[in-house]
DNA sequence: CGGTAGGTTGAAGTGCCTCAATATGAGTGG
DNA sequence: CCACTCATATTGAGGCACTTCAACCTACCG
């Protein structure tokens, strides 16, 4: 399950330089770490909310979900971790599991021992900045998804969803013409905008009836891109940050 | 409405102190910090979302709350910050406004410049380990804010609203037996909850009846904790973490 | 071809919303 | 000390978005 395979650091090193300027010598240094990948299949969960953390997760292919769950067993997506992404980015400092992490989709995942994360974070201040700040891009979106669950129609949320991962996967350069891959079934998605499956068909069907977009085969086609944006109430803002705090 | 007073730096190196050992010498490098102190009255909202941030907001006394706004003009409530808190910790790293900050009740805050947070950040990376640690708890807190607007009924919402609080006054060992006050109104405890006012009064007036709390003139009291613990489904492991990676 | 996961449809029930009115209580000025 | 005002809290009645439960359909796979 697990093999030595160093050079797909450089995906994270990737995502880590969007954000943050980094120095050669830093670079380097992100590079220099011990890491190993492993794969998960689709619908296994492998984290679970509470566990104790010694590494680090980036999300090389697939999808995974944070998720939690009530007593009731009812399950609640609360972020999506695409390529490149730290899944337990919120995690690591807490040493515990904040949510679960699932593998919507087959994926393969990179670790990093936390050790030698924090040693690297302590010898270079600036990667601590570059990680955290990360980690504060993260609970922005958090806190945008929060409000998307909260306070809007179940239109809007699925819209919404639809907005966002297609915005992420053009940040990544992921995104097929006006389409998108999204590795998720309705009852994923349904998971993911808290509310029914059954409803969520419904509402799904709707916009398709209206036009405005297709899923299929995991395949999302959006025909009508301000329709989509208009009716998800969606501010692309809390997506895209400049490089702050250069100094 | 600014005074110079840095005699209260030390209410939020308390606060850090909670989560992340510090060594004498940075303590006093964040007790130096420069800062100043302003207060604000009731229902004022200080800092809109997207604002550029160049300061760091810590709360000394009142409430104030993180919020969205849909573009209907609906606001939610993300967040309650608590003496003590850093209300725009998650803004900081982005130098941009997450979400906006209104003061619920009369508060007076504590402003610290960035530059100066940044520049004790890099020259004692354990400061910015320790100031990233806070961020993340705050993250957790989120989520669980997240999964509680998400799944649950209006009741269970509002009663997980009233343990948090409790818990996190706990804490701060400023809850008397098993009151804490609650500087909110009922307005403002739907736009937390994510529902209706009118739904809200009657929720609230369900739980009195159920003699499991009352809340009057901005005091709670609440007489079955375990009652209210299970309408919840509150688990209080989010809100306390251990020492993590002292190393 | 049977089994299974994912998707679609129907019909009835309900939790919450909406709008609208009234009550309460604190603060203010006469 | 009362009259007035305003924010907050409470109550009523009707409507709808979403849920629930159940069936059926489709495609893929061994």
């Amino acid at each position: 399950m697990l093999t030595n395979d160093t050079r797909t650091l450089d995906r994270y090193l990737t995502r880590l330089a969007l954000r943050s300027p980094l120095t050669q010598e830093e670079r380097q240094a992100i590079l220099a770490l011990p890491s190993s990948s492993s794969k998960k299949a689709a619908g296994s969960s492998f984290v679970a909310s509470g566990d104790e953390i010694d590494h680090a997760c980036v999300v090389l292919t697939g999808l995974v979900s944070s998720f939690k769950q009530t007593r009731d067993g009812t399950r609640q997506i609360m972020a999506l971790h695409i390529c490149g992404d730290m899944a337990d980015l919120p995690s690591i400092m807490l040493a515990e599991a904040v949510s679960g992490l699932e593998a919507l989709s087959d994926v393969t995942m990179l670790h990093i021992p936390l050790p030698a994360l924090f040693a690297v974070s302590e010898a270079y201040p600036r990667i601590a900045l570059a990680l955290w700040r990360d980690g504060a891009a993260d609970a922005a979106i958090q806190m945008a998804w929060a409000n998307n669950v909260g306070r809007k129609s179940a239109r809007s949320r699925l819209a919404h969803l639809f907005c966002e991962m297609g915005a992420r996967y053009e940040q990544t350069g992921s995104r097929v013409g006006l389409g998108f891959e999204l590795l998720m079934t309705q009852e994923q998605l349904a998971d993911a905008t808290a509310i029914t499956p059954v409803h969520l068909n419904r509402t799904l069907m709707s916009l398709r009836a209206d036009g405005i977009l297709d899923m299929r085969n995991k395949l999302v086609q959006v025909f009508d891109w301000p329709a989509l944006i208009k009716a998800a109430d969606f501010d692309p803002r809390y997506l895209s940050f400049r490089l702050a705090n250069a100094h």
